[in-house]
DNA sequence: TTTTAAAATGCAACCGATTACATTATTTTT
DNA sequence: AAAAATAATGTAATCGGTTGCATTTTAAAA
């Protein structure tokens, strides 16, 4: 269990004969430190096999050169993108990251806040769980400068920098094309109305109908968790529905997936008696039947917007706080589980 | 940019005029303290809104506290399953995490490790790329006496810590399934031979054929990467076997998926003219048509296992060494994708 | 060659905890 | 009540870098 010894600067400065300041400057590539000492000192580090020890540089710097991650899942096509959107960001600026998820729990998610301000990230991204309403765990980070970046699922009260989509445009976009297709009778399939993204793709929904004269009615919404048996649940749902409704806005695409597998063993077409809209863009759409029409949702793009904004923050490039809300783009994608016209 | 100043062990010391190590050992509930000086402490500490700096911690001490983790890629159900295990442990245990994924290069991953080396890392859970095939990257680890576990894929020189399947029993089960369906020709597509998980299964693929007196014939063999497009290529060229397949054994349900869309599309029927099985129990696996058989991997419990043995090594309860294997359960499940016979 | 300016390097304090060892306070034993 | 044992607390060195300021070296100007 014994570590065999590390090398330090001193010990560079030592067989160099000059102070550990020069070889700190040295390493650091100061311009400050002749050259010819410079190239004697990394030479040195590479030979000796040196690596800095980022514990008493940061101790002394009072930053810890790492930016926190706080997601609701981890098992989300949508998130890992966002992740490794993040990573690549960070990663390039010399960040580390941690990442924790809450699992949906607000609980859960004021928990891995603490942990994070305790311990000192430089930065946090955070997409909210189901149920938080209340931002009241970012509020230390707040207080002591630490700055936060929400993205998809946030609170958007003005006061926070947020990185999403236009939920409401989508939620629009989608069910005009469900009526587009002739539907008369579309069914929202979605989750708590106190977040977000949902609650604004549903007003997109509703508007959409009334944009096009077709009267709202509350018993076509169905708000579940997205689980596999909400999406069976769903289904069943519509089943029941008189009539039958004709198509389907999902928000989520595995839960569209799933349901439309019960649809069908219940002997519904698609899309000729149901056209399904879904929400995403996961693999999954291109492997179903019919193929799924969805929303894509650049998780990549996202990730990297809400890091580099962090970073230049961070690094006093620009203010996280003048550029409020960052809209990425978005847009439908037509696959035949909706096109009961044919192309 | 300028942040309020933190509370220190010897802000604690200075207003409840005791010293600083009898402050550190309060907050680290050491017994020699007296109870009445520890709930002074603490409460002290948690009236200022105190938090230990760890880097100050770690510095002394000399040990990060962190676990490194290098899988290939983050984009997977698979790997997502493993890092919740991970997770899980870790956190439990007190220890951070730092993820990085190298794409299925050899390149990025031995650049990771390095990375992750210089980061100091207390250990290492590491699963292979592609095309990794000697560990050199790994050396200095080993060197510095830092604890390596690898999972799923490995290289098993009987020198490392592994925590797998047993591939080959998989590979032997799954043929053996085909084979009682009556399948005579299956086909087998997998990915690179050099990597442990496939070289195993396609030797238990082999074997169960030769158990059942099939002959072998090479030209069933379909390696390629993980890819959609290798998913298409993959049923392109079943599709031009002669005679045609009766069953296929696919090491990746995503790509399983992909194939069987293309053989539908093709005119083939699935399982009559073609039962297919796959691999890791992907979600995609029960929302395709037909549900598709395969092979269930348990992501968690490798995360969990891999992360408890390391963090067991590391705190001296047990020696990671002394277990050089562990091989976690793993079973068949039948779906209607591969059953010729009905149920 | 002397003076002055600029470049290069060094000194030493500092970041905030941990911990071996020393000291003091309290309790138990004789 | 004195001596011995135990409990509680304190002192000060240490981990490995960074950095303001001082000093020395080198180059340029007078």
């Amino acid at each position: 269990m014994h570590k065999r010894k590390e090398v330090t600067i001193y010990d560079l400065a030592n067989k160099l004969n000059i102070s550990v300041a020069t070889v700190s400057r040295g390493l650091n590539d100061d311009s400050v430190v002749s050259k010819k000492t410079r190239k004697k000192i990394t030479d040195l580090a590479e030979e000796l096999g040196y690596r800095s020890n980022h514990f008493a540089r940061n101790l002394r710097q009072q930053q810890t050169n790492t930016i926190g991650v706080l997601v609701h899942e981890l098992n989300s096509n949508f998130i890992t993108s966002v992740l490794a959107g993040i990573e690549k960001v960070t990663a390039e600026a010399g960040y580390d990251i941690i990442i924790t998820h809450s699992s949906e729990s607000y609980k859960k998610e004021a928990a891995n806040a603490k942990n994070l301000f305790h311990k000192r990230v430089d930065g946090l991204i955070a997409s909210l769980a189901f149920d938080t309403t209340d931002l009241d765990h970012f509020k230390p980070f707040l207080d002591k400068g630490v700055p936060v970046m929400f993205f998809d699922r946030v609170e958007q009260d003005g006061n926070n920098s947020v990185v999403i989509i236009d939920n409401y445009k989508c939620g629009y976009q989608a069910t005009n094309h469900l009526i587009e297709q002739g539907c008369k009778r579309i069914a929202h399939v979605t989750s708590s109305l106190k977040r977000n993204v949902y609650s604004q793709r549903y007003k997109g929904y509703q508007d959409a109908l009334f944009d096009n004269g077709i009267p709202r009615d509350e018993d076509l919404l169905i708000v579940s968790d997205l689980s596999e048996k909400a999406g069976v649940d769903a289904a069943l749902q519509i089943l029941k529905m008189k009539p039958i409704p004709d198509g389907a806005f999902i928000t989520n695409d595995f839960v569209a997936a799933v349901c439309m597998r019960t649809l069908k063993e219940n002997g519904i077409n698609i899309p000729e008696d149901i056209a399904i809209v879904g929400f995403n863009n996961d693999a999954i759409g291109k492997l179903i039947e019919p193929a799924l029409t969805t929303i894509n949702y650049p998780g990549i793009d996202m990730g990297e917007i809400a890091a580099r904004n962090l970073i230049n923050h961070l690094k006093g490039i620009s203010n996280i706080h003048h550029t409020n809300t960052i809209i990425v783009r978005s847009d439908l994608i037509i696959r035949k589980s909706s096109l009961k016209k044919g192309i």
